[in-house]
DNA sequence: CGGCTTCTTGATCAAGGTCAACCTTTGTGG
DNA sequence: CCACAAAGGTTGACCTTGATCAAGAAGCCG
């Protein structure tokens, strides 16, 4: 096994996590299992029974799609730096949603199987996961109400802001710029829209001044104009996601 | 306070929860405030910080509305009796969606103040509450896939069909029907249709003798069909649901 | 060069939204 | 008991949004 201590962790230093206690980093370093890196589009997770396994995305964008019956399929969310990714597979023991990398990746592999006396053991840590978890619910709402009763142009707004904000508090934006390595198929898979219709709104946006959008970065530029499409105000995101 | 122990509650009677130990029975009944009756088309729990209640519903249906800022609202999950609500608010500290209730509806109300508490004693029932966050967030998924992919007759018949199969392992469905106080309204709502839309999609469903939706009441006729339509297999959801 | 993938743009079409009329049921005050 | 209003539901006519089909354009390698 790769021995690599949690201490010095990329994410830990530069303060992408929640403050950690001593006792809460040793059992951390427990769980983990190894360091993985994989190429763009493939799968991480999929659907079915848990494999048992905890993800934290150490660096490389990923994005959970729900499957559907009739082969068609939809971005239930898209997996940041950062992020933790197969909680609920591995806390419903299955799950109908797979993880796929949406650019070459590095992910830290954690046993899922510890949880349970993680919990026993580490209620505060418990809390923030718990945490965690009611703030995915939330994005969930968002992003279903959103498809419910907004247009393709709110939508496609609200996403672009929505992400910006997320890279922001983990450092990894700059003043209008982020990486953004979507593809239009990608935009329109989180969108609920076709790919046609994504490159016509985009097209609009940009005709509008709002973004520029090339060589998988986004550039803001007129920041209210979008945020006017959007209509929603961006909610409050935590920097501190990770667990590791 | 109303002395009414938590040992005799009508949905322990009726087999609805997970089964407590003793501790955990005993810490409950701490938590419990008081229980509640409101009418019909009354908000229980405001948008915006969390009150620290927690709700669960012992009779009666109700609904969470995510309200978005051009005042456009969706309803984001129905809630049903058994079912625990404002988990979300108390952990997060604030919320953008509103719990309604659809029909007049007895709560018990439940002190949130008192989750962390509960984490650190109750290790067990943590985990249980965790699952219940994890299991909401599929049905999230599931949504939001539907909305971004399906038409208004995939999501009714869904709908339908999601609802029975979660009042049938509470016990409160019969062989082919269970009460629906849903308005057409509401399941516009609920769908991301428009009211009218939902009448001539029922108008159809009618037609073909897949449902009969009257009186509050709703018989599925043709099951086979409907789940046909349809198009996804129905999740396995818990019975055992509630914390109380 | 030719063969990829990604993006763009045009033309057509269908699903569903909107507006409006009307029907039924239920409740209410005179 | 009737008149009337209010709420929920149904149906028709029309229009908008975005899907689908199809044809290029623009990079990017082998």
């Amino acid at each position: 096994m790769i021995e690599m201590s949690c201490d010095d962790c990329v994410l830990r230093r530069k303060g992408m996590f929640r403050p950690l206690t001593q006792d809460e980093l040793k059992f951390v370093a427990r769980m983990r299992r190894r360091q993985i890196t994989v190429g763009q589009g493939k799968i991480i997770a999929n659907a079915g029974a848990s494999n048992g396994e905890l993800y934290t995305i150490v660096e490389g964008w990923a994005a959970r799609y729900r499957l559907m019956a009739d082969n068609t399929r939809h971005m239930v969310d898209v997996l940041l730096p950062g992020d933790l990714a197969g909680l609920q597979a591995n806390l419903t023991g299955r799950t109908n949603s797979i993880i796929v990398s949406l650019t070459p990746i590095r992910l830290c592999v954690l046993e899922g199987k510890l949880l349970p006396q993680l919990m026993r053991e580490l209620p505060d840590l418990c809390m923030a996961l718990m945490g965690l978890c009611a703030e995915g619910q939330q994005r969930s709402d968002t992003h279903s109400a959103l498809l419910a009763t907004a247009g393709a142009a709110q939508r496609l707004a609200f996403l672009f802001l929505q992400i910006f904000e997320r890279l922001k508090v983990r450092g990894l934006a700059y003043d209008t710029m982020c990486p953004f390595p979507l593809r239009r198929a990608q935009l329109a898979d989180a969108a609920g829209l076709s790919e046609v219709h994504v490159s016509r709104t985009l097209a609009e946006f940009r005709r509008d001044g709002l973004i520029h959008l090339a060589d998988n970065i986004l550039m803001i530029r007129d920041r209210q104009g979008l945020a006017k499409i959007a209509a929603e105000p961006m909610p409050v995101c935590s920097g501190n996601q990770a667990l590791l």
